[in-house]
DNA sequence: TCAGGTGCTGAACAACTGTTTAACACCGGG
DNA sequence: CCCGGTGTTAAACAGTTGTTCAGCACCTGA
């Protein structure tokens, strides 16, 4: 019988640290910057204590994934009560972090495979979660959802938002002003506050 | 004055085999499998023989990069002439390698810097030559760009269709075909053939 | 007071990394 | 025939990686 390994507890602040740490490297230098001696060093701990919260490098991603995916669904089913519902969602998308996170995420699921079908569930939890919010906004609103399906403009308003927020991380922008138009003047709905946030 | 270190030619066989091998493993595996020693095994050469056709790891990257690009940009030019342009645009992020492969170029790029203008750069050389396809295609049909804007349709069409092949391999498909009905019926004009690949 | 758990560490392991160097085999032209 | 160039290689270098292990210091409850 093997003893099995000592590990640390679930709440530990350290361990809060460790997963915040991972991120952080995840948004700015891209997955293939987290190892475990370098998020060990970010931290200012020992690279041993990172094995010791997190058996293998796998389980590092692992949990960083599911906490952030926690998190995003507790926000989600709050936001979504939200009575500018298009907003909401467009908005959801919009931080650049977050989107960021999310690509890595998904480029990390194309080679880790312990972490693909984590991804794509998540993923699809989320799509249901808003599509049932669209529902209910639309329904209010006496749209019938034969003239206008819920689902397709759950899946136009995030794939849209998203896309154009790696874009501009990349600084591409062209053209994003002219698409928010377009979906703005389709859905009778701002999408955005219009203010430009000051300097300094 | 150091002797400049020996390289290979730049038509070489040996040297666009290396780059197919790099493309496939960026798609198959992701580009943290993209090594020296591990591309050269996967070509069946040397380790030192990757290094000779390329000063770098960086420069392998980067090579593989700007070749793709070219045959994009190469592939687009005459592309865009099709009458049946909306398809054309559609079809052409809808290659699921190719989509993955834009993905991971991405990614490298938040954290190799010598990649990111490169990425940049591309992308807006490729979106001009869609707006301007665009253009002709909406002007041909004697609609105003003041009712519909040809660059807002062109980000739309390329954001959408490479969202939704990148979900199609996480194997989420979840209302994507409900956008896609949306879509055509707006721009009134079908985006695939309808045709499903038979079995066998 | 001491037993046991928890947080944490330094050192070591074997395997792997990008890169350089010297040298091999082979070719066509002088 | 041999000279220079081209394709290719094995070996080595110095550094990094994920992971394990034994053991330190501290706290808490008995």
């Amino acid at each position: 019988m093997t003893a099995p390994r000592r590990m640390g507890t679930e709440n530990s602040k350290t361990r809060h640290l460790l997963l915040d740490t991972v991120e952080r490297l995840m948004v700015e230098e891209g997955y293939a910057a987290v190892g475990v001696r370098r998020v060990a060093r970010e931290a200012g701990v020992a690279p041993a204590l990172v094995l010791y919260y997190f058996r293998t490098l796998d389980d590092l991603f692992l949990a960083t994934m599911r906490r952030r995916f926690e998190q995003e669904i507790q926000a989600q089913t709050t936001a979504l009560e939200s009575d500018r519902l298009m907003k909401t969602l467009w908005d959801h998308n919009s931080h650049p972090e977050g989107a960021v996170l999310n690509l890595e995420f998904i480029a990390l699921a194309n080679h880790r495979k312990t972490v693909r079908g984590e991804v794509a569930a998540h993923a699809e939890r989320l799509r249901t979660l808003q599509k049932e919010a669209v529902e209910r906004y639309l329904t209010e609103r006496g749209i019938d959802s034969g003239t206008l399906s819920p689902l397709a403009l759950t899946v136009l308003i995030s794939t849209i938002s998203r896309s154009l927020i790696l874009e501009d991380t990349l600084g591409l922008t062209m053209g994003h002003a002219e698409l928010q138009a377009l979906i703005e003047r389709h859905l009778q709905t701002p999408l955005d506050d219009g203010a430009v946030p000051e300097e300094g």
